[in-house]
DNA sequence: CTATTATATATCAAAATGATACATCAAAAA
DNA sequence: TTTTTGATGTATCATTTTGATATATAATAG
Protein backbone atom coordinates (compact mmCIF):
# COMPACT_ATOMS: atom_id res chain seq x y z
CA UNK A 1 0.00 0.00 0.00
CA UNK A 2 2.92 1.90 0.39
CA UNK A 3 3.39 5.36 -2.22
CA UNK A 4 -0.10 4.32 -3.41
CA UNK A 5 -2.72 5.85 -0.81
CA UNK A 6 -5.33 3.97 -2.08
CA UNK A 7 -7.95 5.41 -0.02
CA UNK A 8 -7.79 8.82 -2.16
CA UNK A 9 -9.44 6.81 -4.91
CA UNK A 10 -12.29 5.78 -2.68
CA UNK A 11 -12.95 9.61 -1.14
CA UNK A 12 -12.68 10.64 -4.62
CA UNK A 13 -15.57 8.08 -5.85
CA UNK A 14 -17.77 8.62 -2.59
CA UNK A 15 -17.16 12.82 -3.52
CA UNK A 16 -18.19 12.83 -7.01
CA UNK A 17 -21.20 11.28 -6.24
CA UNK A 18 -21.87 13.56 -3.21
CA UNK A 19 -20.46 16.20 -0.37
CA UNK A 20 -19.47 14.92 2.66
CA UNK A 21 -17.69 15.30 6.11
CA UNK A 22 -14.75 12.03 6.90
CA UNK A 23 -17.67 10.82 9.45
CA UNK A 24 -19.84 10.56 6.09
CA UNK A 25 -17.03 8.99 4.17
CA UNK A 26 -16.47 6.47 7.03
CA UNK A 27 -20.00 5.08 6.98
CA UNK A 28 -20.52 4.61 3.37
CA UNK A 29 -17.42 2.90 3.10
CA UNK A 30 -18.88 0.79 6.01
CA UNK A 31 -21.61 0.13 3.87
CA UNK A 32 -22.11 -0.74 0.04
CA UNK A 33 -18.36 -0.56 -0.51
CA UNK A 34 -17.50 -2.80 3.34
CA UNK A 35 -17.38 -6.23 1.70
CA UNK A 36 -14.33 -5.29 -1.07
CA UNK A 37 -12.54 -2.75 0.69
CA UNK A 38 -12.11 -0.78 4.25
CA UNK A 39 -11.13 2.24 5.62
CA UNK A 40 -10.42 4.06 8.94
CA UNK A 41 -10.52 7.42 10.43
CA UNK A 42 -6.38 6.92 11.06
CA UNK A 43 -6.01 6.80 6.93
CA UNK A 44 -9.46 9.39 6.05
CA UNK A 45 -8.32 12.47 8.28
CA UNK A 46 -4.95 12.98 6.73
CA UNK A 47 -5.98 12.02 3.18
CA UNK A 48 -8.81 14.52 3.60
CA UNK A 49 -6.58 17.16 4.86
CA UNK A 50 -3.87 16.51 2.40
CA UNK A 51 -6.26 16.45 -0.75
CA UNK A 52 -7.81 20.04 0.66
CA UNK A 53 -3.84 21.29 0.59
CA UNK A 54 -3.02 20.00 -3.27
CA UNK A 55 -6.66 21.17 -5.14
CA UNK A 56 -8.63 18.00 -5.34
CA UNK A 57 -11.03 18.90 -3.05
CA UNK A 58 -12.53 21.89 -1.35
CA UNK A 59 -13.71 22.42 2.70
CA UNK A 60 -16.82 23.94 3.79
CA UNK A 61 -16.70 24.35 7.95
CA UNK A 62 -19.94 25.24 9.36
CA UNK A 63 -20.23 25.34 13.03
CA UNK A 64 -23.82 25.38 14.30
CA UNK A 65 -23.65 25.90 17.99
CA UNK A 66 -20.76 24.81 19.19
CA UNK A 67 -20.15 21.65 16.78
CA UNK A 68 -18.02 21.71 14.36
CA UNK A 69 -18.50 19.79 10.71
CA UNK A 70 -16.33 19.70 7.82
CA UNK A 71 -17.86 18.92 4.07
CA UNK A 72 -15.82 18.05 1.41
CA UNK A 73 -16.39 18.38 -2.38
CA UNK A 74 -14.63 17.18 -5.19
CA UNK A 75 -12.71 19.83 -6.89
CA UNK A 76 -12.52 19.74 -11.29
CA UNK A 77 -8.84 19.26 -10.69
CA UNK A 78 -9.99 16.06 -8.24
CA UNK A 79 -12.68 14.65 -11.24
CA UNK A 80 -9.41 14.77 -12.90
CA UNK A 81 -7.67 12.49 -10.92
CA UNK A 82 -10.56 10.18 -10.48
CA UNK A 83 -10.74 9.55 -13.92
CA UNK A 84 -6.86 9.02 -14.81
CA UNK A 85 -7.32 6.49 -11.87
CA UNK A 86 -10.03 4.90 -13.70
CA UNK A 87 -8.06 4.62 -16.96
CA UNK A 88 -5.06 2.76 -15.35
CA UNK A 89 -4.41 -0.40 -16.81
CA UNK A 90 -3.26 -1.96 -13.54
CA UNK A 91 -5.01 -2.73 -10.49
CA UNK A 92 -4.12 -5.12 -7.31
CA UNK A 93 -6.60 -7.11 -6.20
CA UNK A 94 -5.92 -8.76 -2.70
CA UNK A 95 -7.23 -11.43 -0.71
CA UNK A 96 -6.73 -12.06 3.06
CA UNK A 97 -8.49 -15.13 4.23
CA UNK A 98 -7.16 -16.24 7.62
CA UNK A 99 -9.44 -19.07 7.33
CA UNK A 100 -7.41 -20.04 4.22
CA UNK A 101 -4.30 -19.79 6.35
CA UNK A 102 -5.74 -21.51 9.51
CA UNK A 103 -6.80 -24.29 6.99
CA UNK A 104 -3.18 -24.86 5.01
CA UNK A 105 -1.28 -24.83 8.63
CA UNK A 106 -4.48 -27.18 10.10
CA UNK A 107 -1.76 -30.48 10.17
CA UNK A 108 -0.86 -29.38 12.91
CA UNK A 109 -3.64 -29.71 15.20
CA UNK A 110 -6.76 -32.17 14.87
CA UNK A 111 -8.86 -32.02 12.17
CA UNK A 112 -11.88 -31.21 13.67
CA UNK A 113 -10.56 -27.87 14.30
CA UNK A 114 -10.38 -27.47 10.71
CA UNK A 115 -13.59 -28.40 10.50
CA UNK A 116 -14.75 -26.22 12.98
CA UNK A 117 -13.28 -23.21 11.57
CA UNK A 118 -14.37 -23.81 8.11
CA UNK A 119 -17.79 -23.88 10.15
CA UNK A 120 -17.25 -20.27 11.93
CA UNK A 121 -16.69 -19.09 8.18
CA UNK A 122 -19.79 -20.46 6.25
CA UNK A 123 -21.74 -18.66 9.61
CA UNK A 124 -20.42 -15.73 8.83
CA UNK A 125 -20.86 -15.79 5.36
CA UNK A 126 -23.86 -16.92 5.00
CA UNK A 127 -24.77 -13.68 7.17
CA UNK A 128 -22.81 -11.49 4.66
CA UNK A 129 -24.82 -13.05 2.01
CA UNK A 130 -28.41 -12.18 3.28
CA UNK A 131 -27.46 -8.71 3.52
CA UNK A 132 -25.87 -8.65 -0.13
CA UNK A 133 -28.75 -10.51 -1.43
CA UNK A 134 -31.65 -7.73 0.03
CA UNK A 135 -28.78 -4.76 -1.64
CA UNK A 136 -28.98 -6.74 -4.94
CA UNK A 137 -32.97 -6.70 -4.80
CA UNK A 138 -33.20 -3.08 -4.08
CA UNK A 139 -31.34 -1.88 -6.54
CA UNK A 140 -33.05 -4.35 -9.09
CA UNK A 141 -36.26 -3.06 -8.02
CA UNK A 142 -35.02 0.91 -8.66
CA UNK A 143 -32.92 0.90 -11.76
CA UNK A 144 -33.57 4.78 -12.66
CA UNK A 145 -30.68 6.45 -11.18
CA UNK A 146 -27.29 5.73 -13.85
CA UNK A 147 -25.03 4.48 -10.89
CA UNK A 148 -27.45 1.79 -10.19
CA UNK A 149 -26.03 -0.50 -12.30
CA UNK A 150 -22.30 0.21 -11.03
CA UNK A 151 -23.85 -0.87 -7.58
CA UNK A 152 -25.74 -3.75 -8.80
CA UNK A 153 -22.78 -5.08 -10.33
CA UNK A 154 -20.47 -5.28 -7.65
CA UNK A 155 -23.27 -6.39 -5.09
CA UNK A 156 -23.49 -9.12 -7.49
CA UNK A 157 -19.82 -10.09 -7.16
CA UNK A 158 -20.21 -10.44 -3.88
CA UNK A 159 -23.08 -12.92 -4.21
CA UNK A 160 -22.21 -14.93 -7.23
CA UNK A 161 -18.29 -15.32 -4.55
CA UNK A 162 -19.97 -15.88 -1.43
CA UNK A 163 -22.32 -18.45 -3.50
CA UNK A 164 -18.95 -20.58 -4.47
CA UNK A 165 -17.39 -20.03 -0.80
CA UNK A 166 -20.45 -21.82 0.71
CA UNK A 167 -20.36 -24.51 -1.95
CA UNK A 168 -16.77 -25.10 -1.31
CA UNK A 169 -17.46 -25.46 2.34
CA UNK A 170 -19.92 -28.21 2.34
CA UNK A 171 -17.20 -30.00 -0.48
CA UNK A 172 -14.11 -29.13 2.10
CA UNK A 173 -16.19 -30.23 5.65
CA UNK A 174 -16.97 -33.60 4.07
CA UNK A 175 -13.36 -34.14 2.59
CA UNK A 176 -12.18 -33.72 6.18
CA UNK A 177 -14.81 -36.22 7.64
CA UNK B 1 -3.59 -5.77 11.31
CA UNK B 2 -2.03 -3.32 13.96
CA UNK B 3 -1.65 -5.35 17.53
CA UNK B 4 -2.33 -8.37 15.51
CA UNK B 5 1.30 -9.35 13.80
CA UNK B 6 -0.54 -11.98 11.71
CA UNK B 7 2.53 -12.62 10.06
CA UNK B 8 4.10 -14.11 13.12
CA UNK B 9 1.60 -17.08 12.65
CA UNK B 10 2.28 -17.49 9.06
CA UNK B 11 6.16 -17.92 9.96
CA UNK B 12 5.26 -20.34 12.52
CA UNK B 13 3.13 -22.65 10.15
CA UNK B 14 5.78 -22.63 7.31
CA UNK B 15 8.01 -23.55 10.31
CA UNK B 16 5.79 -26.18 11.57
CA UNK B 17 6.22 -27.86 7.86
CA UNK B 18 9.94 -27.34 7.79
CA UNK B 19 13.14 -25.85 8.62
CA UNK B 20 13.74 -22.12 6.93
CA UNK B 21 15.54 -19.41 6.64
CA UNK B 22 13.71 -15.69 6.52
CA UNK B 23 14.52 -15.52 2.11
CA UNK B 24 12.84 -19.18 1.70
CA UNK B 25 9.87 -18.15 3.94
CA UNK B 26 9.73 -15.51 1.38
CA UNK B 27 9.29 -18.16 -1.44
CA UNK B 28 6.74 -19.90 0.39
CA UNK B 29 4.45 -17.13 0.95
CA UNK B 30 5.08 -16.12 -2.75
CA UNK B 31 4.09 -19.93 -3.59
CA UNK B 32 1.10 -21.84 -2.62
CA UNK B 33 0.06 -19.41 0.07
CA UNK B 34 0.45 -16.15 -2.19
CA UNK B 35 -3.47 -16.02 -3.63
CA UNK B 36 -4.62 -15.70 -0.17
CA UNK B 37 -1.88 -14.23 2.15
CA UNK B 38 0.98 -12.04 1.07
CA UNK B 39 4.15 -11.17 3.08
CA UNK B 40 7.11 -9.40 2.30
CA UNK B 41 11.27 -8.76 3.59
CA UNK B 42 10.03 -6.10 5.92
CA UNK B 43 7.85 -8.22 7.48
CA UNK B 44 9.31 -10.83 7.85
CA UNK B 45 13.06 -10.30 9.37
CA UNK B 46 11.74 -8.48 12.40
CA UNK B 47 9.21 -11.00 12.98
CA UNK B 48 11.76 -13.93 12.69
CA UNK B 49 13.91 -11.47 15.52
CA UNK B 50 11.03 -10.67 17.39
CA UNK B 51 10.02 -14.63 17.77
CA UNK B 52 13.67 -15.76 18.30
CA UNK B 53 13.73 -13.35 21.09
CA UNK B 54 10.61 -14.63 22.44
CA UNK B 55 11.64 -18.04 22.66
CA UNK B 56 9.00 -19.37 19.93
CA UNK B 57 12.32 -20.18 17.22
CA UNK B 58 15.19 -20.91 17.75
CA UNK B 59 18.17 -19.97 14.96
CA UNK B 60 21.16 -21.64 13.46
CA UNK B 61 23.64 -19.34 11.71
CA UNK B 62 25.66 -20.71 8.99
CA UNK B 63 28.27 -19.18 7.49
CA UNK B 64 29.99 -21.07 4.35
CA UNK B 65 32.66 -18.97 3.55
CA UNK B 66 31.64 -15.58 3.36
CA UNK B 67 28.14 -16.27 2.87
CA UNK B 68 25.81 -15.88 6.09
CA UNK B 69 22.50 -18.16 6.35
CA UNK B 70 20.12 -18.16 9.20
CA UNK B 71 17.92 -20.98 9.57
CA UNK B 72 15.19 -20.95 11.91
CA UNK B 73 12.88 -23.92 13.75
CA UNK B 74 9.85 -23.99 15.90
CA UNK B 75 10.09 -24.78 19.51
CA UNK B 76 7.53 -26.28 21.26
CA UNK B 77 6.51 -22.70 22.95
CA UNK B 78 6.02 -22.04 19.24
CA UNK B 79 4.13 -24.49 18.36
CA UNK B 80 1.60 -24.07 21.20
CA UNK B 81 1.20 -20.95 20.44
CA UNK B 82 0.60 -21.66 16.49
CA UNK B 83 -2.16 -24.12 18.30
CA UNK B 84 -3.69 -21.42 20.35
CA UNK B 85 -4.11 -19.55 16.93
CA UNK B 86 -5.83 -22.12 14.77
CA UNK B 87 -8.22 -22.83 17.76
CA UNK B 88 -9.43 -19.18 18.12
CA UNK B 89 -12.42 -18.42 17.32
CA UNK B 90 -12.72 -15.66 15.00
CA UNK B 91 -10.71 -15.05 11.74
CA UNK B 92 -10.55 -12.03 9.53
CA UNK B 93 -11.03 -12.22 5.88
CA UNK B 94 -10.34 -9.53 4.03
CA UNK B 95 -10.95 -8.20 0.57
CA UNK B 96 -9.03 -5.44 -1.12
CA UNK B 97 -10.35 -5.70 -4.59
CA UNK B 98 -9.57 -2.21 -6.84
CA UNK B 99 -11.08 -3.70 -9.48
CA UNK B 100 -14.43 -3.94 -8.06
CA UNK B 101 -13.38 -0.37 -6.18
CA UNK B 102 -13.31 1.20 -10.21
CA UNK B 103 -16.59 -0.46 -10.97
CA UNK B 104 -18.26 0.97 -8.79
CA UNK B 105 -17.24 4.55 -9.38
CA UNK B 106 -17.57 3.64 -13.17
CA UNK B 107 -20.06 6.19 -13.34
CA UNK B 108 -17.46 8.97 -13.37
CA UNK B 109 -16.48 7.90 -16.70
CA UNK B 110 -17.71 6.07 -20.50
CA UNK B 111 -18.93 2.62 -19.96
CA UNK B 112 -16.45 1.72 -21.93
CA UNK B 113 -13.41 2.07 -19.22
CA UNK B 114 -15.63 -0.31 -16.93
CA UNK B 115 -15.85 -2.84 -19.87
CA UNK B 116 -12.26 -2.52 -20.33
CA UNK B 117 -11.19 -3.03 -16.81
CA UNK B 118 -13.55 -6.41 -16.68
CA UNK B 119 -11.37 -7.36 -19.30
CA UNK B 120 -8.05 -6.50 -17.47
CA UNK B 121 -9.52 -8.49 -14.30
CA UNK B 122 -10.79 -11.02 -16.55
CA UNK B 123 -7.40 -12.10 -18.67
CA UNK B 124 -5.43 -11.83 -14.99
CA UNK B 125 -7.97 -14.62 -13.49
CA UNK B 126 -7.56 -16.93 -16.14
CA UNK B 127 -3.92 -16.95 -15.82
CA UNK B 128 -3.92 -17.30 -12.00
CA UNK B 129 -6.19 -20.13 -12.76
CA UNK B 130 -4.17 -22.14 -14.80
CA UNK B 131 -1.56 -21.98 -12.78
CA UNK B 132 -3.88 -23.07 -9.13
CA UNK B 133 -5.65 -25.86 -11.68
CA UNK B 134 -2.26 -27.27 -11.85
CA UNK B 135 -1.60 -27.08 -8.37
CA UNK B 136 -4.40 -29.14 -7.46
CA UNK B 137 -4.01 -31.45 -9.98
CA UNK B 138 -0.32 -32.23 -8.76
CA UNK B 139 -2.28 -33.14 -5.42
CA UNK B 140 -4.60 -35.13 -6.71
CA UNK B 141 -2.27 -37.03 -7.64
CA UNK B 142 0.08 -37.50 -4.93
CA UNK B 143 -1.98 -37.90 -2.00
CA UNK B 144 0.35 -40.06 0.36
CA UNK B 145 1.55 -36.38 2.88
CA UNK B 146 -1.17 -36.01 5.24
CA UNK B 147 -0.80 -31.98 4.66
CA UNK B 148 -1.88 -32.56 0.93
CA UNK B 149 -5.27 -32.41 2.08
CA UNK B 150 -5.34 -29.10 3.17
CA UNK B 151 -3.15 -27.82 0.82
CA UNK B 152 -5.79 -28.85 -2.18
CA UNK B 153 -8.92 -27.42 0.16
CA UNK B 154 -7.05 -24.43 0.10
CA UNK B 155 -6.17 -24.50 -3.75
CA UNK B 156 -9.65 -25.62 -4.25
CA UNK B 157 -11.28 -22.74 -2.69
CA UNK B 158 -9.20 -20.57 -5.62
CA UNK B 159 -10.30 -22.85 -7.98
CA UNK B 160 -13.58 -22.47 -7.02
CA UNK B 161 -13.81 -18.94 -6.04
CA UNK B 162 -12.02 -17.96 -9.41
CA UNK B 163 -14.03 -19.93 -11.71
CA UNK B 164 -16.98 -17.68 -10.45
CA UNK B 165 -15.03 -14.54 -10.97
CA UNK B 166 -15.18 -15.95 -14.60
CA UNK B 167 -18.79 -16.69 -14.76
CA UNK B 168 -19.63 -13.00 -13.37
CA UNK B 169 -17.19 -11.37 -15.77
CA UNK B 170 -19.01 -12.36 -18.52
CA UNK B 171 -22.31 -11.62 -17.14
CA UNK B 172 -20.95 -8.23 -16.21
CA UNK B 173 -19.87 -7.39 -19.25
CA UNK B 174 -22.85 -8.05 -21.12
CA UNK B 175 -24.98 -5.91 -18.72
CA UNK B 176 -22.84 -3.36 -19.53
CA UNK B 177 -23.07 -3.51 -23.26
C1' DC C 1 35.43 -13.31 -18.79
C1' DT C 2 31.51 -10.91 -18.03
C1' DA C 3 26.69 -10.09 -17.30
C1' DT C 4 22.73 -11.67 -15.28
C1' DT C 5 19.99 -14.09 -12.07
C1' DA C 6 19.23 -16.41 -7.62
C1' DT C 7 20.39 -16.45 -2.84
C1' DA C 8 20.45 -14.05 1.49
C1' DT C 9 19.95 -10.41 5.26
C1' DA C 10 18.46 -6.00 6.52
C1' DT C 11 16.50 -1.32 6.81
C1' DC C 12 13.57 2.69 5.53
C1' DA C 13 9.76 5.92 4.29
C1' DA C 14 5.05 5.81 3.51
C1' DA C 15 0.68 3.98 4.40
C1' DA C 16 -2.92 1.16 6.71
C1' DT C 17 -4.87 -0.60 10.97
C1' DG C 18 -7.30 -0.40 15.00
C1' DA C 19 -7.68 1.81 19.19
C1' DT C 20 -8.45 5.71 21.78
C1' DA C 21 -9.38 10.62 23.15
C1' DC C 22 -12.39 14.27 23.17
C1' DA C 23 -16.67 16.74 22.54
C1' DT C 24 -21.60 17.60 21.12
C1' DC C 25 -26.23 16.31 20.60
C1' DA C 26 -30.67 13.53 20.33
C1' DA C 27 -33.40 10.08 22.18
C1' DA C 28 -34.60 6.84 25.47
C1' DA C 29 -34.77 5.31 30.11
C1' DA C 30 -34.78 5.97 35.04
C1' DT D 1 -36.75 15.75 35.20
C1' DT D 2 -32.50 13.96 35.07
C1' DT D 3 -29.45 10.66 33.49
C1' DT D 4 -27.54 7.60 30.50
C1' DT D 5 -26.83 5.69 26.24
C1' DG D 6 -25.76 5.83 21.49
C1' DA D 7 -24.96 8.47 17.32
C1' DT D 8 -22.32 12.21 15.31
C1' DG D 9 -18.00 14.35 14.46
C1' DT D 10 -12.78 15.45 14.30
C1' DA D 11 -8.33 13.96 15.35
C1' DT D 12 -4.12 11.49 16.78
C1' DC D 13 -1.15 7.56 18.23
C1' DA D 14 1.42 3.15 18.45
C1' DT D 15 1.93 -0.88 15.86
C1' DT D 16 2.16 -3.25 11.67
C1' DT D 17 2.34 -3.78 6.66
C1' DT D 18 3.93 -2.48 2.23
C1' DG D 19 7.08 -1.92 -1.30
C1' DA D 20 11.40 -0.26 -2.41
C1' DT D 21 16.10 -0.24 -1.86
C1' DA D 22 20.92 -1.37 -0.18
C1' DT D 23 24.43 -4.69 0.19
C1' DA D 24 26.93 -8.84 -0.84
C1' DT D 25 27.93 -13.64 -2.45
C1' DA D 26 27.19 -17.75 -5.44
C1' DA D 27 25.75 -19.87 -9.63
C1' DT D 28 24.64 -19.82 -14.43
C1' DA D 29 24.63 -18.31 -19.20
C1' DG D 30 26.53 -16.13 -23.12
Amino acid sequence: MARERKINMVILGLLSHENLTGYDIKKRIDGAINFFWKGSFGNIYPALKDMEQTGLLTKKEESTGGREKITYRITDEGKKVLKNWLREEQASNELKYETLLKLFFGGADNRKISVHNIEIFEEQIKEDLKVLKSYCKALENAPEDKDHLYFYLTASFGVETYEAYLKWCTKAKRMLQ
